[in-house]
DNA sequence: TAGTGATGGTTCATATATAAACTATCGCTT
DNA sequence: AAGCGATAGTTTATATATGAACCATCACTA
């Protein structure tokens, strides 16, 4: 539906580029919504299936708690109390860095792992569907359209 | 830049569904980011300032709070807080309903109103400089593949 | 008219997010 | 070895967000 009529506004969005900004940024807000109630049925939030996936691309050696806020693009402050969380629910810990006592490095535990790897088929399966309204056309548009927008924030702004 | 090297990957994105909804959903909240650092300058959110124009456009009868609930796409139980803090602040008013007395109309007050015009120019050329480096036909691209997935949404989740 | 169901707003517990101030540790330089 | 600057993590105050339980009011109906 266009966004004039989900805003209910009489008339039409008055810039384009206000329009394609706002309906962006809603539809983003919509797909995390509904992706937050899909993960609830497992007891987890979005976020926090983000990070199970996150440590599972590196299972080997673990992620600091700092490297994590870089991946999620949120303060470390923030990352202490999702990680307190999972370390709580017995998804993750906090283990010793070997050599330099300043880092914890984080790991899936062997629950953490198995519980990723149940949710990973149905969570692409839900993807899928969604994003399958989409032409691959319009997918590698939409792509290259979201670099071109990060490479323009990341030099005016972050 | 592309997200797998974002993201720091050895391998790309298996999906490309899943590459395109990543894409989206991050430069969204990269986006959120720079508004709220925008608006921080005068004090605002960027909700609060989102509510500051929603208001303004039905600055005649002003809104109930589910009203704005709605527009927002929040619980109205955080309509609540949005709200003290704004009426805190001096932006809005919570006026009575002449006929029902469950309803808040919420207004804008006159310095809400003086605040929200002054900003909004601004505003509107920061969207402009960001939007710009996408041409024409990829923000109406942008715009219906964005439909079609709120469509989706719509039809399969809130 | 008394009762009941729906609606609007609030409160509470909890999760996610930031910025700023802090502690502990590390590495480097003198 | 002492000190200092950088880095990793924590804490605190505050804002945004949800769902569930709750209260007040309203509309309808038996």
């Amino acid at each position: 539906m266009k966004l004039q009529h989900e805003l209910r506004l009489r008339q039409p969005l008055a810039s384009i580029n206000h329009e394609a900004l706002l309906g962006l940024v809603r539809t983003s807000s919509l797909m995390q919504k509904l992706s937050d109630r899909f993960f609830s049925q497992f007891g987890l939030t979005d976020v926090q299936f983000n990070i199970l996936m996150i440590l599972k691309e590196h299972r080997k050696e673990g992620l600091s708690q700092q490297e994590l806020s870089e991946h999620l693009i949120v303060t470390k402050s923030n990352v202490v109390g999702l990680i307190d969380r999972l370390e709580r629910s017995g998804y993750v810990s906090r283990e010793a860095h070997p050599s330099d006592r300043r880092f914890n490095q984080i790991v899936l535990t062997s629950k953490g792992e198995k519980l990723e790897a149940k949710i990973e088929r149905l969570y692409f399966t839900e993807v899928d569907k969604m994003m399958n309204v989409l032409s691959a056309a319009e997918k590698k548009t939409l792509i290259r359209a979201m670099e071109r927008v990060r490479d323009y924030i990341g030099n005016n702004g972050t």
